[in-house]
DNA sequence: GTGCAAGAG
DNA sequence: GGTTCTCTTGCAC
């Protein structure tokens, strides 16, 4: 029962795309995600009212504050005086968040067939489980769905759990429906797919100490929002069979504000077009519309063109009428994507709302700061765990952005112009992918500088061309952001440690061998220019390649360039350098790991400029 | 390729 | 005393 789509010969119509349950989807969202992370860490807290600060606000809250009034997003003042004995706790630097997000994440990874894990921020997970449901289907015997075990790995029956396949783990809805339609293969697909999510969220509880809620479903759209329907700690199946209304009635229910991909916008646009004219003059803020799916589609002459209509401006998604006129009833096309090892965009930034920056030399400082955070985000995000490290991707492109601030005095929420943001963007200077050999910290200070000095300020200037005298603040900047993007992938993960040297592994790493080679007769003419000399400014004495460590890193077995293509590349100069010592001759090409003579840096890094 | 808007948590 | 700190996607140019 495929429904394939050819577009061109479908007519228009006004209904939406059939709903398609082929697929079964789950999500995860961890509870009270940044206040379980530090509960974790000092289990006292548990029994606390805890909340987590950026700044001003509460960013999230544990259910124990919840309780005593507290609300997420709420300012710190106002938390104070609902609940006087909260616990506040700085979440403001973000590092350990994202530990144990990667953390769960590869631990729900490992239990994919088909790689498709998509990370929505840092505390939620979709997973498209359409294949191992499949394999579990076919396994299945109903006649004694009692005593059913769960098989997580095709190659090895024995790795599984025993479940009950008479019953949906957690909770169902619409509510009660509790009882497992062995002839509907949909309702034992969904039947099965509860008991892999209550498996993985029981490991996640088990081995790391964090709750999740669940949902289950056929797309994304749907699986979280019924995950939203029993939390914290439970999960929720929605039963979306055949022949029912349920899906329907439950997407009516939602004011159109929680449906994923409705956001203030959208909200605001539909909300003014059906509140119009007649009845209610009373138009809301687009964060709190009360208009819910049911009124928006049965509204008179409410169609995917109408609503084209009215979302459509200059800037606006095209196509956007039908794919809202879709996800108001329940469909959900979008694919979980497939993991990637590393993200497409790292970005810094700080806000400045008490003091905004007023001068050049505030603004300096400030920079130095954030580019000395962004480097050392790289290295751990971008890098794979060797020794030495390499770069499993770099950033081309460096990008900074600034907002002045709002205004002096405006009112929250009225006046809808939050900020205007601005950006600029160069490439990113070769200097700043220089990596140590070992303490992997220690040179980031220099690269700060340097970046500030021959990048982010360049930027600053085009983005603020004549530094405007000061009345009394001068620049009056109240965010700086500054963002590396545009990755080139470079080495696959565990290309280091070659594994298994023989048949089938490479992936990139090999590519870029067999680049080294071709590209052979080129390298050889190389010409000795400035290998990227220290500049004089500031007095930095700063060596932007990397130096030898005292470190033991040779030693690292299975690291042995003489089948590589490096040893081809090297190939007559290979005296130069030692197999154990990357002495002052040489340094390590940050790039790709290679020992590279300095006479040959020059050459090396047109090489990698090459690289598309 | 660059800059912005809008979506997400 | 007054919007946190990110990340992704898609449009206009």
């Amino acid at each position: 029962m495929k429904t394939t789509t050819l577009t061109s010969a479908i007519p228009r119509v006004t209904k939406p795309p059939k709903r398609n349950d082929d697929r079964v989807i789950l999500h995860f969202d961890y509870d009270c995600f940044y206040a379980s992370v530090f509960e974790n860490e000092n289990p006292a807290l548990k029994s606390l009212p805890v909340g987590v600060k950026q700044k001003s606000i509460l960013a999230t809250c544990n259910y124990v504050a919840r309780a005593r009034g507290v609300k997420k997003l709420m300012l710190i003042s106002e938390a104070q005086r609902v609940c006087p004995d909260l616990v506040i706790l700085n979440g403001e630097d973000l590092t350990r968040f994202r530990d144990v997000s990667k953390r769960l994440w590869s631990t729900l990874r490992a239990h994919s067939w088909n790689r498709r894990v998509e990370r929505l921020g840092l505390d939620e997970v979709f997973l498209d489980v359409t294949d191992v449901i499949a394999y579990n289907a076919e396994m299945l015997n109903v006649h004694a769905l009692g005593s059913s075990f769960f098989h997580l790995d095709r190659r090895d029956p024995e790795k599984g759990f025993a479940f009950d396949g008479a019953q949906f783990f957690g909770c169902v809805y619409p509510a009660g429906s509790a009882a497992v339609l062995p002839e509907d293969p949909l309702s034992v697909r969904l039947m099965l797919a509860s008991h892999l999510a209550g498996y993985l969220r029981h490991k996640l509880e088990d081995d790391f100490g964090y709750t999740s809620s669940g949902g289950v479903s056929t797309s994304k759209v749907l699986a979280k929002l019924a995950g939203s329907v029993n939390k914290p700690k439970n999960q929720t199946t929605l039963l979306s069979l055949q022949d029912s209304d349920v899906v329907q009635e439950f997407m009516d229910a939602h004011q159109i504000r929680q449906i994923p991909g409705i956001g203030s916008r959208i909200t605001q646009l539909i909300q003014e077009h059906v509140l119009s004219a007649p009845t209610t003059p009373q138009i809301q803020p687009g964060d709190e519309s009360p208009l819910t799916v049911a009124q928006v589609r049965q509204h008179p002459g409410m169609s995917p063109e109408l609503l084209e209509r009215i979302l459509s401006r200059p800037g606006s998604e095209r196509g956007s009428g039908d794919k809202i006129w879709a996800i108001l009833h329940g469909v959900d096309r979008s694919e979980v994507k497939e993991a990637s090892d590393v993200p497409t965009q790292i970005s810094i930034e700080d806000t400045y709302m008490a003091r905004p920056l007023g001068t050049v030399a505030e603004v300096s400082r400030e920079l130095h700061t954030l580019a000395a955070s962004l480097l050392r985000r790289m290295r751990v995000d971008l890098t794979d765990a060797g020794k030495p490290p390499r770069w499993l991707a770099y950033p081309k492109t460096l990008r900074l952005s600034t907002c002045t601030r709002p205004r002096p005095s405006s009112k929250p929420g009225t006046e809808h112009h939050p900020f205007g943001r601005s950006s600029r963007s160069a490439a990113l200077p070769r200097f700043a992918l220089a990596l140590p050999d070992s303490p992997i910290n220690d040179d980031i200070e220099a690269i700060a500088a340097r970046l500030v000095a021959e990048s982010l300020l360049p930027l600053f200037r085009r983005l603020h061309p004549e530094t405007p005298r000061p009345p009394q603040g001068g620049l009056n900047l109240g965010l700086i952001n500054i963002c590396v993007t545009n990755m080139v992938m470079v080495a696959s993960a565990g290309d280091g440690e070659n594994e298994e040297g023989g048949g089938g592994g490479g992936g990139n790493g090999r590519d870029i061998g067999r680049m080294f080679r071709t590209q052979e007769d080129k390298l050889r003419e190389f010409t000795v220019y400035d290998t990227s000399g220290p500049s004089a400014e500031d007095g930095h004495k700063n060596d932007t390649v990397a130096k030898d460590a005292s470190e033991d890193r040779r030693r690292s077995s299975g690291y042995n360039d003489d089948t590589k293509p490096a040893a081809v590349l090297l190939d007559g100069e290979d005296d130069t350098w030692d197999d154990d010592e990357t002495d002052e001759d040489s340094f390590r090409c940050p790039l790709c790991g290679h020992p590279i003579p300095y006479f040959a840096a020059s050459a090396h890094e047109r090489f990698h400029s090459m690289e598309d």
